[in-house]
DNA sequence: ATCGCTCTTTTGATCAATCAAATCCGCGAA
DNA sequence: TTCGCGGATTTGATTGATCAAAAGAGCGAT
């Protein structure tokens, strides 16, 4: 295990070593490894085998220098927020990252706490080249971020809508603001496949545990639930008595349930898991048997048996590198085609027929 | 608006493009940034001015590649995890994100899914001197990350204690395994701080809702507990009945406080924030005023009024960091210091006698 | 036998910064 | 007046990979 010799400062192998070693010029090292088929297949198999023998890996450094690619993706990193609300944004970074990886891009996070922060990390981090592109989350009104980026030439994608403050608003005399890239998630159209369902069920006092309104991610859940409702001729008053708007949480979600149950309610929709697993565990407790559908299958809702509603984060991730990468491979503009996914709707016990089934 | 003169590809500033227009030579330029000390204060603030008004920022690869040090730390990114026991990572990570950011470091992160696939993760991207350091978090028995960048002479740091499989087992022949750098939290610490303070309230029946034996982290917090209500003359006999380990999660928790309640307890020490969160519910649902401590001080905890025990996370970070730092700037062996840091306990309406207090 | 063509491989130059060593400059001492 | 000295500034060289263009090799057609 001694034999070889210890460490006498054997330098990081480099083109050109391994180049000398192979027998061949620079170049056709380099070509081995970005342009394969532009070698003889003796001249690649020999190339390929010494680069193993001496484990060379590319410099990222010279290699970025030359290309004027870091082959990095930037992504803002968040303050904790209540536990399991984040696991969406957990789920998204983790896939964002696992993809790029699979692409051979790497993330890399920065923090800021106010836009004017963040629009200083974007001319920090592009200006030295030390990323290709961001991916941005969390979209607000009047979000001045796209605007920086597209008038500073920085690719971008965006998972969240834009919610622009006005779509038809004051023409501002320049170009009509051609769309940014983004992808989002029809909220809207989970609810009402949990409350298709629901009805299918034969509930009719469907109630729904959503968030105080004003928040457009909530409002658009909310909407997919009433709109559902009306078609199958349930009054807006009625509605009306059925819709909850509180804090996000598992506690509050059970209080809620509780007093909807009260009011004659048999099922649930529900904004969010946390909200879903409140509620759910207020029914067993009353040893009740209403359903329950929560929003954005997280595991603690998988392991608990909660239906609920999963956001296609794998392919929301895969539609923003898909179009960040359109951007950065000079294609520039008929890329970003936005996309609303759709999310899929996950039965579990909380919404079966806990006897046998009706075939 | 538009007379500036919209983009005529102006390229990027370089030091060069800089130092002519301040009339100064390029390696003034690069001094001014790294050693204004070696510069006249005239030149240092006109140089500076310059930089100012063109927004130059040195390219992040040209640096990386002369002085080889990328200025990034790496991570691993693990898959989502049961929602609120995942707040910690999360706020470690964004502390470490911020943290390194102020030393003018950058955090990228990777993904593996097994210990070999990290190591090979290890490999390219040391080689590739894409990174300068790796954080490990998530420590487990045997674990071969440590050896393998130490026999790499890879700078890392480690969340968690090395949990060694033998401290004084078969001495390998080889120098005496210095410890590598790490920093923990004295989670024993912790339910001790807690138990104690539960006993001044008056509670003697205080019991323990804590993890299945067998995970190091949940028997070290079951042992501050225990070793303090020993002390405070409760028989093991005693404890083993106060004593519940079932998974983590908020219905657990309030499952087994339910039982604990019935069987006398009139306090609980719990080994993290959902099963606290749980015991709590179980608690005011049942109209009673039996104590509750939870642990990791989540953001859930502080907005319900849940007692908890704080990790001093940025403190953690910074120890990494620092030890990190000091493996880098050459200071080899001395530098690494395990720390083992103090939780604090959070004294919230969960564990404050209901009724006026007593001075 | 030579030219021209394609396919493979090699050489020269470059990316933007920093280190190392060489100049420059002013000033007091010989 | 000249030399020496120390601090400020500049020049030369280097980092590792890639692009662009040149050189070499093989082969059929003139």
């Amino acid at each position: 295990m001694n034999g070889e010799d210890p460490s006498p400062v054997v330098s990081r192998p480099t083109v050109s070593s391994v180049a000398l070693l192979a027998g061949v010029s620079r170049q056709t090292v380099s070509n081995a490894l970005n342009n394969p088929q532009r070698l003889q297949p003796d001249t690649l198999k020999k190339v390929l085998a010494t680069i193993e023998e001496t484990g060379y890996v590319r410099s990222a450094a010279a290699r970025q220098m030359r290309t004027a690619r870091s082959g990095v993706l930037a992504y803002r990193l968040d303050p904790v927020r209540d536990g399991i609300g984040g696991a969406v944004l957990d789920t998204f970074l983790h896939a964002l990252s696992a993809e790029a990886e699979r692409r051979d891009y790497r993330v890399m996070l920065y923090t800021a706490d106010s836009d004017d922060a963040e629009l200083r990390q974007f001319s920090r981090l592009a200006q030295a080249q030390a990323v290709d592109a961001f991916i941005l989350i969390e979209t607000h009104r009047d979000d001045v971020r796209y605007e920086w980026l597209v008038e500073h030439g920085i690719p971008f994608s965006v998972f969240g809508r834009p919610w622009s403050s006005d779509s038809s608003g004051h023409a501002h005399g320049s170009s009509p603001q051609p769309a940014h890239a983004w992808v989002d998630v029809d909220g809207a159209s989970g609810t009402a496949q949990a409350t298709s369902h629901l009805l299918e069920l034969g509930h009719r006092e469907i109630a729904f545990l959503g968030w105080p309104k004003g928040s457009e991610t909530g409002d658009e859940r909310r909407r997919g639930w009433a709109e559902t409702l009306a078609q199958a001729g349930v009054g807006e008053d009625r509605r009306d008595s059925l819709d909850s708007g509180q804090r996000d949480g598992i506690l509050e979600g059970a209080d809620a349930a509780r007093r909807l149950l009260a009011a004659g309610a048999t099922a649930f929709v529900c904004a969010s898991d946390s909200l879903g697993i409140g509620a759910f565990s207020a029914i067993q407790a009353e040893g009740g048997k209403a359903a329950v559908v929560g929003f954005d299958d997280t595991p603690t809702a998988a392991a608990l048996g909660l239906s609920s509603i999963r956001q296609p984060i794998e392919k929301a991730v895969s539609c923003a590198l898909g179009s960040v990468f359109a951007q950065l491979d000079g294609a520039s503009g008929a890329s970003s085609e936005p996309s609303l996914l759709l999310p899929q709707l996950i039965v579990r016990a909380s919404s079966r027929p806990a006897t046998g089934s009706p075939a």
